[in-house]
DNA sequence: CCCGATGATGTTAGCGCTATTAAAAATGCC
DNA sequence: GGCATTTTTAATAGCGCTAACATCATCGGG
């Protein structure tokens, strides 16, 4: 049945993905099959997929063909498990935005499966006490490492009580860098600079702006960028500034009082979708057209910017690969951090945003 | 007091990582430590730990102590790997309701790591194509089954697809049970009932009703539940029916369809939250006070039916539950399968649902 | 042309757990 | 009480992979 020196039939046959040579069981192709077809151990197997320098290119070319023809894919228990149980990974979860959460979990399981990582996620709600029971099942679960997404990226008890358990911690979707934690952001400061632009080269000079909850680091940020491109605006721009709390009621009400002002603003900037959304309901509420009377943006590009009538301009916050990266990180200084001695300053990776321009914000209207 | 003396220098000698009681490795208990502590062989450890039949009490409960003692939690690495590969289970997803995805995944991310699987998620878009390639990708990847969520549930090229190549499929969120594929479910036809109920005591007698995507099951159940009731009311019902298709634009349209009748609706029951969004901002917009004017109600209990103001009245679907009891399946149904020849009809599971009664429903407006 | 440097591959031994099989203890029967 | 039968427990062999070392080419200088 197996096709030894048949490699010319092999061609013609190998067209049936699960049903490959070896009829062991469903679709487990194992290293050792790999080599045998390539004609080379399991270690160079290994050493190709594990991209560990030190095998010739033409070794590798051949093992590489060899896998694509049987279609494998490292099994990552087994890897998991001869890597001394490293690749474990916490995640704390709480319930934030939502979509946010869905994005997250996306990224890092997808990076997770790559890299032949475990998942491990723990849900908690916000009080400190709830997340330091949460912390201490993963640390009791042996984990590497755990990541910290947006609302627990701000924790300094989660961070301190990581580090004096000497578990990597990564914060993903904070504000600014740290010396105690690794962390994975955007510019949150230089994204909310480019969409205050977009407002003034729309012709708006009556801007509201909706600060996110206080304790998060990113809502700072975010007002920073606003104000310092509201500075430089020619000619200059009238602002007003509410609180907000990132949840959809609180931008609504941010927006009515805004809209209920002598001189409402021709566009509000939310500092999140979900404001921005309220701000929608609020105005639509009063009969204003969105963007004819009103231009209306927000920020992260969650699910619900383009769930919203018109759609949102936003700011893409590319969360699911802010997660991979995440995941990444802790995988690698856990590598590392086995032999040497724990080295020195934390990563901090900014990645990428982008503006999204969609249908709610358009040209400020004639002056009136 | 587990450590066998030279531990004692460990703990006190290099950096000391892990603070947990026996200073080997980060949380690394074995079932083999475990086993020693109790006096007996792992094989009983792991039969205590699987709930494997045959095992004394007074053993059981001897080990049961060791284990919590030493905090031993199984590796799930191993596990899956002695398993024979076994539990690692596929988990098809697009891009539906986002805040849907996210409590799937948590669902069935939490029973993974409670059962030891593997969750290998593949994402696709909509197309037949893409839905093939992405399962094609799991079977090879060695799935023992795969859970197919929301728009993938009713997905007959996919059903069919699984079941030619052997492997388990679960649908998750479709209307009504199958007979090639495993089924876990809510009783759509039943919820939409109670919340039409509810509407009808309320005194509502002019409902709008938005129906789902014409492509999925539960679309029609939740109107035939809807039809059911209200063919009951006492005294009679005025209805109108639109057509939408789950997402909050089409709620919008359909709203703004409703409304402008001659007589309009005092309530609109749409069939997801997200539709219920758009409807409630459609009532804004013609300055309707909700529940003051408008009653809205929604289906679901998504993250929009809270983010959004007032908070949506709706049905709670318990979609992590359904995600676990999803997993599960699979996990029994590989194992079983794994000896006896495959058995006979496939699982229908239903999990209850419950009304929740938020701001947005209200009695009707006194007859005008 | 032999010998130690490299560099490229192969071998062996587990990782922590579960199946399987063998052994021991408890039970039944005549 | 002896032996077959049925529990309950122990021992052993991998699961698929990687780390650590062993081995084998290849190569240039004395």
């Amino acid at each position: 049945m197996a096709n030894h020196g048949a490699s010319a039939e092999n061609g013609g046959g190998g067209r049936d993905k699960s049903v490959n040579l070896k009829g062991k069981r469903k679709g487990a192709v194992t290293m050792d099959q790999v080599a045998r077809h390539a004609g080379v151990s399991v270690m160079t197997v290994s050493r190709v997929m594990n991209n560990v320098p030190g095998v010739k290119v033409s070794t590798r070319d051949i093992v590489m063909r060899a896998v694509k023809e049987l279609g494998y894919s490292p099994n990552a228990a087994a890897r998991s498990l001869a890597r001394h149980g490293s690749g474990r990974v916490g995640l704390l979860y709480s319930n934030p935005s939502a979509g946010y959460l869905s994005e997250i979990l996306v990224g890092a399981l997808d990076e997770a499966q790559r890299s032949g990582a475990l998942l491990v996620i723990e849900k908690c709600d916000l009080s400190l006490e709830s997340e330091k029971a949460a912390i201490a099942r993963m640390v009791s679960g042996g984990v590497a490492g755990v990541i910290l997404p947006a609302p627990h990226a701000d924790s300094q008890p989660a961070i301190a009580d990581l580090r004096d358990q000497g578990v990597i911690a990564v914060a993903v979707g904070t504000g600014r860098s740290r010396q105690d934690a690794n962390v994975v952001r955007m510019d949150d400061f230089g994204a909310a600079a480019d969409m205050t632009r977009h407002l003034l080269e729309l012709g708006h000079r009556r801007i509201g702006f909706i600060k996110g909850a206080e304790n998060q680091s990113v809502s700072m940020e975010r007002q920073l960028g606003f104000e310092h491109e509201i500075r430089k605006a020619e000619p200059a721009a009238r602002v007003s500034v509410e609180q907000g709390n990132f949840t959809y009621r609180s931008g609504f009400e941010a927006a009515e009082k805004l809209l209920a002002e002598p001189q409402p603003p021709t566009a509000i900037f939310a500092s999140n979708d979900d404001m921005a959304a309220g701000v929608m309901a609020a105005a639509h509420r009063r009969g204003l057209d969105v963007p004819g009377d009103l231009t209306v943006v927000g920020f992260d590009d969650t699910h619900i910017a383009t769930a919203v009538w018109p759609e949102l301009t936003t700011i893409r916050q590319p969360v699911a690969a802010m997660a991979e990266a995440a995941l990444r990180i802790v995988l690698d200084e856990s590598r590392s951090g086995r032999d040497r001695a724990r080295a020195g300053k934390p990563v901090d990776r900014m990645l990428p945003h982008e503006l999204i321009v969609r249908a709610s914000s358009g040209p400020a209207p004639a002056v009136d």
